[in-house]
DNA sequence: TTACGTGCAAACGTTTTGCACAAAC
DNA sequence: GTTTGTGCAAAACGTTTGCACGTAA
């Protein structure tokens, strides 16, 4: 079985997985929507768009693409396990008011920064890591929740 | 009931809570370790001490101090909640080995970091967010780890 | 005596797993 | 024909809640 478009079948065989019709759905609406959904919020928008699945399916599939490296996995501030169809290391734009997040690079010098200790005791320690990386979560208010802030307040006064 | 150290009763009683034994023992613990405890391994650190309780009670109580405002609480990227003894926003440096996390602060020039699209369609979208804040996640290895790294390249050489 | 804290047990929502059947290699 | 994918139902896990009892204002 294969996908509507060639993109979505190849980037599930080159990572070595079969392209079967709920792998396809899967990406293929990660691909076009570059959302972040939970899979409840997945098994939502397949089923607005008549290609529903079983909740235990893409469970088992979102773990086989993540494992695989096809798409990303993290842990949302609710606890709930999100998924990205960015793999490679990259940042988050979160908007405060609703959550929905858009993926970023960082423009600007984010080798310089360092960790310092909050706790005095703590430097002696600080200082015997090996400091890797760093991933910035920036926060903020979307452009639809401007407006919807922006009409509340119009509606209050 | 008053707490074993001065210091604990009045950072509740300051918050508007009564200084209950449960209560006590949670704040005692995590202002005398600065771990980021999950519930789990808050009890059995707890019981560890000899100071065991319910996970009923431990629960409604991590939720009443963190709501209000005498711990701070997230979730991990394990997808289960860890509490903080400092409530004031502050960034992490976390062991990509044992997972352990210290609390820092930023030495540099967070202000200067601004997010860019990764995809060219989102730039129009981005422009038009409020970005008003950043949190910083640093990883690498934590003294410990390095530790047994050495100690693992040793056996297996 | 009235409000609050504690703890047991049951319920809840998310995620994983055992199993049977179907599809692909 | 053996491996792999799908889906139902049940289980597992972290967390919350209802309720009865105990404790403090």
């Amino acid at each position: 079985m294969a996908c509507d478009r060639p993109e979505v079948t190849e980037r599930l065989t080159a990572h070595g997985l079969r392209a079967t019709p709920a792998r396809c759905r899967i990406l293929g609406l990660l691909l076009e929507t570059h959302e972040h959904y939970t899979p409840e919020e997945m098994l939502d928008e397949l089923r607005r768009r008549g290609e529903p699945m079983s909740i235990a399916t893409l469970y088992q599939n979102l773990a086989k693409l993540s494992e695989a490296g096809v798409i990303g996995r993290f842990v949302g501030p609710d606890g709930v396990s999100r998924y990205d169809v960015v793999t490679e290391p990259h940042h988050h734009l979160v908007c405060r008011v609703c959550g929905r997040m858009v993926d970023v690079r960082v423009k600007g010098p984010l080798e310089d920064l360092a960790p310092e200790p909050i706790f005095a005791e703590d430097a002696g320690e600080l200082a015997r890591w090996r400091v890797k990386g760093a991933k910035v979560e920036f926060s903020g208010v979307c452009p639809d929740c401007q407006l919807h802030l922006h009409r509340k307040e119009q509606r209050i006064a």
